[in-house]
DNA sequence: TATTGTTATACTCTATAACTATA
DNA sequence: TATAGTTATAGAGTATAACAATA
């Protein structure tokens, strides 16, 4: 390696042009849906319970509670969630998703299956399952769990 | 594929949990030189030039003039960059690193270098080459260009 | 005192467009 | 009129911390 390594000799920096590239085409395919990509990865962690609190929703999705105080407000004024409070504990409070949130999950889960396709679809599935094997491994060595949004 | 996918079922959420793990360990360690990610890259490209114009600039990281142009002011502060005036067109205007910021590319280089080293060591060599090779031809396919700095 | 959640502040990146000066 | 560059505005993500209410 010379002492001054370009930008393209590192293996992070091809990695964040695909992800930048498949993320922001997926952003814009939800933001005709009136959703941003952190809002589909919300709604989708509510999707499998009745309700749940912000903390947990924080703790799942590796943000903190501010940001999903923030998040939860967006949502609310758009009527895709509901915000509880908790009759024995009144601190807490309990977010669901309203009909129509849960009605727009089937949509935005086809946009999400539609870009990952057109993306890596122009690979080989040998090439594609390679490529799901290595990130995977990468994520579980490096213990990551924070569900990526931006 | 249910009508509802999970998150993870997707290519693109593992590539982006990745990424913006390696990214934003990235952007800790030139933090403490300094400076952001995308001021690296900016940086990068005066390296190998003498001067250069922030039109040229702007094509050159698929960016907009608007972007180059608050980048530019944040070098300027702090002293990484110079902006001279055009003698023969007095609208355009020259940037070029300064002695400081010059001396500052290896130090970051080796930032880019030992990051890189840190997440992709990880992998055998059989692997990360596999890696690359999927990663530029997926840039290549798409038609990429943009250097990812978020 | 500790915990739940909201609110405030600040910074970066992105995108669009208005604007100035010059050609 | 067109071009080079700056400036303004606004939205989204991130991070930190102050804060109020409740336990």
């Amino acid at each position: 390696m010379p002492p001054v390594s370009d930008l393209t000799d590192h293996t992070g920096y091809w990695m964040r042009m695909v992800s930048n590239a498949v993320s922001q085409e997926f952003a814009r395919k939800v933001a005709e849906e009136g959703v941003t990509v952190a809002e589909w990865a919300f709604m989708r962690a509510l999707y499998d319970v009745e309700a749940m609190a912000p903390s947990a929703l924080a703790e799942r999705m590796g943000m903190t509670k501010g940001a999903i105080s923030k998040l939860a407000d967006r949502l609310l004024s758009k009527g895709l969630i509901d915000r509880a409070d908790n009759t024995k504990d009144k601190r807490a409070h309990s977010l669901s998703l309203t009909s129509a949130g849960r009605a727009k999950l089937p949509v935005l889960a086809r946009l999400a299956d539609q870009n990952d396709a057109d993306y890596f679809g122009l690979l080989t599935s040998q090439e594609h399952e390679m490529l799901d094997r290595i990130l995977r491994a990468l994520a579980e060595k490096r213990g990551l769990k924070t569900a990526p949004t931006d």
